[in-house]
DNA sequence: AATAGATGAAAGTCAAAGAAAGTCAAAGGG
DNA sequence: CCCTTTGACTTTCTTTGACTTTCATCTATT
């Protein structure tokens, strides 16, 4: 038996144009006839990274839902959700990076970038204060790009 | 869809002049069919410190709005560690990255980087464990740098 | 001629209303 | 039991309008 859900997947599906689909979500949820967070639910079973998408949006007036089809192959979903996983030890982390630069995976502008957003002095400590954890990392970031130029 | 306020922002941008640019509240809003608050809200939202420019006016006849883009010197690096401080909201951090960005300190690759590494996906919420949040951080800007290839 | 006040032409402020999207937990269904 | 559906409530961003402030210029008074 079809869900609801099934059907506005393959909607979904079927509307991609170039890899990527944006949409309003309250206009979706009218022309399917259910309530806009169905939408929601819909894109956070079905449009998940693991399946190879990402879902950005934008609320208010001018509001959007967008989401990117990317091309995962096999090394990538290894990386994401084998080797890192749901959490990662700044040391497993930095072999990852040096790894993927040395695959030339990652430029080495974008090694230094990453490994300053993660290291310990970076994310030590807070509490939940997500603001205070950014200030941190783009300190941090924006130090380090300035102590190499 | 585009906001109107993304419509005036656009134009402004098309219409600088030599890193300047002056025009009447009034007429800009008449020409835009807004009210003339729109754009005080255009110009708080786009044009602000964080982002580069200066708006400076002046009331009454022969008044007029006078948007600068800020000369990046040498105590660029106090002002925007001052802008940061202990905690930045994600809107203001990046603004100051387009800023940078555009004025050459931040190559886009880095930009990028960074601005994956300080959303609020990759950020939000948890409970004060390092590893968990340099996880999504790291998954994040890799999925970044994925779409961009 | 100098000055004070009146007038009108800007621009600014702020809060309410509007327009999206997100969250979360309870209820339903197979 | 797990997946789906629903709805109340929240958050974020934009639009609108009533009211305020500032400035240049004109007018009337001394």
């Amino acid at each position: 038996m079809k869900t609801i859900s099934d059907t506005i997947e393959k909607f979904l599906l079927d509307n991609f144009e170039n890899e990527e689909l944006e949409l309003s979500r309250n206009e979706l949820a009218d022309f399917f006839n259910c309530v806009p967070s169905q939408i929601n639910y819909v894109l956070s079973t079905r449009f998940t990274l693991e399946k190879g998408y990402v879902v950005d949006s934008q609320r208010g007036g001018g509001g959007f839902v967008k989401i990117t089809k990317l091309q995962v192959d096999d090394n990538f979903k290894d990386i994401i959700f084998e080797r890192i996983g749901d959490n990662i030890e700044y040391n497993m982390a930095m072999q990852l990076l040096d790894n993927l630069h040395r695959n030339e995976i990652l430029s080495n502008e974008q090694m230094l970038c990453i490994a300053s957003a993660i290291e310990p002095r970076a994310l030590k400590n807070p509490f939940r204060i997500e603001n205070v954890i950014r200030a941190k990392i783009l300190k941090n970031i924006l130090t380090t790009i300035y102590k190499e130029k």
